[in-house]
DNA sequence: GCCAACGTTGGC
DNA sequence: GCCAACGTTGGC
């Protein structure tokens, strides 16, 4: 899952009294299909760090909900707001995604580029701009031995 | 800040 | 249903 360091960081996310943040904002389809359709509650989720220097992946995360309505889409004061979605017709869900673990090292994207077990990374694919991507457990698993993360 | 890549919108 | 125009993403 991508998020700007500068709007929502994985120690934004450790910060919070809950740890917990609702995953809100996403407007495209296909990731929203991802957080209805593929997400799970107990999901590991890699947490990159898009639009930074060095953009990379900063830790991990996990689903601790399913997902459900995107309230934001219906606030006309949020930023987030969508006037075609509605209470009796939302179009708009969201995940939340809780117990945050920062890797021992950050992972930065070219890492990921010369990695060759990450070569089918949709990740790393030039113009692959969705906010929410599936990794393969190799994928998941080469990334956590490079990040090294600190259990809890 | 540039711009390539891509998704969405809306006229037709 | 096509596709041009537009807006957004995100690496660099």
């Amino acid at each position: 899952m991508k998020s700007e360091p500068d709007v929502f960081s994985l120690n934004d996310l450790i910060g919070l009294p809950s740890q917990t943040t609702f995953w809100e904002g996403v407007r495209n389809y296909q990731a929203r299909n991802f957080m209805v359709n593929e997400m799970a509650v107990g999901d590991q989720v890699l947490f990159y760090h898009s639009n930074a220097n060095p953009s990379g992946i900063a830790g991990l995360a996990e689903v601790v909900t399913p997902a459900t309505v995107d309230i934001t889409a219906l606030d006309p004061s949020s930023k987030y707001f969508d006037a075609r979605s509605t209470s009796a017709n939302p179009r708009w869900y969201a995940v939340s995604v809780g117990n945050p673990v920062r890797f021992a090292r950050f992972v930065p994207l070219n890492e990921l580029k010369i990695n060759r077990a990450l070569r089918e990374m949709l990740v790393i694919r030039k113009g692959q701009r969705l906010s929410i991507l599936p990794a393969s457990l190799q994928e998941f698993s080469t990334i956590v031995a490079l990040g090294n993360p600190l259990r809890g």
